[in-house]
DNA sequence: ACCTGAACACCGTTCAAGT
DNA sequence: ACCTGAACACCGTTCAAGT
């Protein structure tokens, strides 16, 4: 029996339709929801099948990230830095908002899939091609993506919808004692009362730091 | 028979030493290993007999991380602004240094404990007493805290021990093609054969931060 | 080479039963 | 009021067996 005209079950699983399904379902029911028997269902196949193409759960984590990692804006290496790296960050919030499981994941994981070498190669380069020393390019890096990931991480996290700010007054207030708590029962009132723009906080801080950085005033050069 | 006079198993569990041996298998055998059932085998008692004392591991995780609070270097309200927030970042670092699992755990929870909420509170006032707005005060403390956040998780995280460095560059280096990568590949290689300071960088993103913010400054007055 | 079912060693949590 | 054992509905992963 020729084993070349096979039209069974075989080879219609790949990497890429499992990262995908995977995708989808940490997007649209959160990453708790994922397990590898969830998957597979939405797949039309055991659990187990998907071990012939990753090599475990984290190593799907992985393949996942690095493709969350691809919608990064990649910086011009020959660009204005500071407007690179901006658009980087920024860029880098919105798929995050996208993708609200990835940051915990991607700050916890090891990543050397190819987008994400391609990202780090590219926002080092433009640093270095602005006169930055690899030192302090690498500081430079470090110090916007500190902001990028712990501003969004807290946003995402916040306990309120934006929209709801108004109606949390009335619930969360009581609970702050005016007595115990007298700043933070003034500031989460006036937080309540007020705009909420998070483009706009995110972008205050990261001027912050832009803002400070310069290609000279690198850590000790080396 | 009386029931005033009873040495059996009762009232030998109380929160607090729930709280104090899971903390204690966090930090020492990482967070992945805190299960309920393994919690109670460290107690000697049954995993369900914590459900008397906490309401479920959700909670449980709360009340440790209240607890990490609480190690936070509260700030002066009338002292320094600047050298009193500087000084709470540093102990924040510290704390999670000491607690790898927490700064995960603690952005992605919703914690109202007295010692995060005394936290927030010192933090505030001391920004208000400065001249700060509310509005300018939280947007203060958000840039401060993202960079905390975020500059420590990262350093968590790092795939190499800070005392591997070199031994790393012989293994990771031939996995980052020179052609392709360029900056990156230049940039592992300056970095391996650098000195690393967590310290010493963590403050260079932080004197960013707080060299650029003022009472007046702030986001739009309201 | 790829897919499968059964099994293993775990989870958090519920429930009814004890004292 | 507090502690327990058995059970439920899940996990990720191994393994031997199929094709």
């Amino acid at each position: 029996m020729p084993s070349s005209t096979q039209s069974d079950k075989r080879r219609t699983l790949t990497t890429s339709k499992i990262i995908e399904a995977a995708l989808s379902i940490a997007n649209t029911q959160g990453i708790e929801a994922l397990s590898m028997r969830k998957l597979a269902a939405a797949l039309n196949v055991t659990a187990m099948s998907i071990y012939n193409h990753v090599a475990n759960k984290e190593d799907l984590l992985s393949l996942m990230l690095d493709n969350v990692v691809s919608d990064f804006e990649l910086p011009d290496e020959d660009g204005p830095w500071k407007e690179m790296l901006r658009r980087r960050a920024h860029s880098m919030r919105q798929t995050f908002l996208r993708h609200p499981w990835a940051p915990t994941l991607l700050i916890s994981t090891i990543t050397n899939g190819a987008h994400t070498m391609r990202d780090a190669n590219a926002t080092l380069g433009c640093l270095i091609n602005a006169g930055f020393s690899y030192a302090a390019a690498d500081w430079a890096r470090n110090a916007i993506d500190s902001h990028t990931f712990g501003y969004t991480m807290q946003e995402l996290n916040f306990p309120v919808e934006p929209t709801e700010y108004r109606a949390a007054a009335d619930h969360y207030l009581p609970e702050i004692s005016k007595n115990d708590y007298p700043y933070l029962h003034g500031a989460t009132k006036a937080l309540i009362n007020g705009d909420y723009d998070g483009v706009t906080q995110f972008d205050f801080g990261l001027g912050l730091i832009l803002s400070g950085l310069a290609p000279d005033q690198a850590p000790d050069q080396r």
